[in-house]
DNA sequence: CTTTAGTTATCGGTAAAATCGATGTACAAC
DNA sequence: GTTGTACATCGATTTTACCGATAACTAAAG
């Protein structure tokens, strides 16, 4: 029969396997031989061609009995059916690299204050054990932060609990206390530890809105009935360090912020000293959880040196 | 359950449909959803996507109750399933525009001196007639030409039959008789009929070896007796004619060949004039039938005019 | 002309896969 | 809690792919 004409072969999609098999045939023209390279029968070959070919409406292949060869129609769909089959290649080639979730892409989060301070040694220790993983570092603020969590946007981030999220669960890393930061030569200065009820006198210098730094300083001013300096509101920590370096005030500072500085000087609290506790949060559902259990001990490690640097 | 580790599925290839559901997911951001627009049931796009996830060795979605975004990995292997769906519905355009066998690629060859004088005319019938078909002409000696058609590089060939091949059959087109060409003022030129037998006092100059034309001929002079001039072969027909308005001998010349020439007169032969025969060939299995079936017309239409011409 | 060896096409039964509808399970909102 | 809504799972059914045997055909050899 001539293929002109629509045959409803009750066929509704193509598989790799049928084109596989045109392949094989263009190949080694020769049904028979095709099949066999196929390993399945010549008539199981022979009825999938035929069905496709009956699917398409054309057929693909001339066929004599000592020759079968593609038709120009054949070619074109042969050379088709070839991208495919690369394609296909391709993707099962994907699925296979990313078998090992430790040489994908990792996204990660924090915000601004502890961001600054924990990237750079979490890159460094993540070259040395996972060497594969692509890291993206996203420095945002919390809210941001839990937004972009939820959406998909990133795969963990180290944030400031409690977070309350559902979707999301947490795994402490460290408690990190505050220092009271202030220019050399303030009266508080000559203290070894200082009591927080000693504070009350003085204007605590914030940051601007939104960053859980200043909601953590704020907690603390509550509980222990201090005052804010509402004039200022830094845009970053390290303007906030200036700002107290050049005598506008004191101000609570992290302990993975606080380093050798001239003209600041750093001392703890009398406990039981306000802290802020870091945890790391991904969804309950994601699909990274043996990646962040790796990356779960190297955080540790992290917040281990922290702690006895201080 | 992690996806790591490969588990037999017994699924062995890729079903477009699979692709299919993939990107409905993917778009709709919802099984449920792209159930329905793949028109088939939650459950049935569920355990597929499952199979084909099991398959890979990694989740392409990442499920929430709420929500159902792409993994990593989902997105990269999303975009390879949409070049691949991109892909089918390419080969589906080319199968349906190939619907209309009208509109290809059509290969016709013919011997060397028959093309010259009927390619131009079959060009321009072509055009009106079918202007769809991009015609591919090919001028061979017979021989290749044979060898062309039965590897399917040529759909079809204007041969001088017989031909015999029981891979191909064969249409009559024309029946094309033998004309004298002799130069001006040769004895010959003052009769207005020739007679075969009165040939045999005049060497022919034939085309070289492979000409069918030259085997036409000497069937011709054996049949009746005449003589061949050995020491001369022309490689091509107008050569011949050149040869003859030179003065070096008489020829046979098919009626396609002759035209209004100084220097040159034809003569026909008496009955029963010598002919040689054309005719279409084409393989019995050619897919290009349909298409044969509408030049078939055009070709008489030509043989006619033809005949009409003498 | 008959036989033989090689090809593709076809048929019936069987194994496997896709599908459906119903149900199970988890989560979020109220 | 209760309800609503999502995805997962299960068993029965339909559809599809597959095989083996065989038919139909061709080319070449006897």
């Amino acid at each position: 029969m001539e293929t002109i004409g629509i045959a409803d072969t009750g066929k509704t999609h193509m598989n790799t396997r049928d084109l596989q098999y045109v392949l094989a045939v263009a190949e080694h023209r020769s049904f028979s031989r095709a099949a066999q390279a196929c390993h399945v029968s010549q008539s199981t070959l022979s009825g999938q061609i035929k069905k496709l070919e009956e699917w398409l409406g054309v057929a693909l292949f001339e066929r004599t009995n000592r020759r079968v060869m593609p038709t120009e129609v054949g070619e074109s769909i042969i050379r088709s059916a070839a991208r495919i089959l690369r394609e296909t290649d391709q993707i099962r080639e994907i699925a296979m690299s990313a078998q090992d979730p430790l040489s994908g892409r990792f996204r990660i989060g924090a915000f601004p204050t502890l961001a600054t301070y924990v990237f750079s040694k979490l890159v460094s220790l993540i070259k040395t054990d996972l060497p594969n993983l692509r890291l993206v570092l996203v420095e945002e603020k919390t809210d941001h932060l839990v937004a972009m969590l939820r959406s998909g946007d990133i795969d963990a981030a180290l944030l400031a609990m409690p977070v309350h999220d559902d979707s999301l669960v947490c795994r402490q890393l460290f408690e990190e206390p505050f220092l009271v930061a202030m220019p050399t030569g303030h009266p508080l200065a000559e203290e070894p530890v200082i009591d927080v009820h000693r504070l009350a006198h003085y204007p605590l210098l914030l940051l601007e809105e939104g960053h859980c730094l200043r909601d953590q300083a704020l907690d603390v001013c509550q509980q222990h009935g201090m005052r804010v300096d509402q004039d200022v509101r830094a845009t970053g920590l390290e303007t906030l360090r200036q700002m107290v370096r050049a005598g506008t005030g004191i101000t609570l500072m992290p302990r993975v912020a606080v380093r050798d500085d001239d003209g600041i000087i750093y001392r703890e609290l009398a406990a039981p000293a306000p802290t802020r506790s870091v945890g790391l949060f991904y969804r309950k559902t994601s699909a990274k959880r043996s990646v962040i259990q790796r990356i779960d001990p190297l955080l540790s490690r992290l917040a281990a040196s922290e702690q006895q640097a201080a």
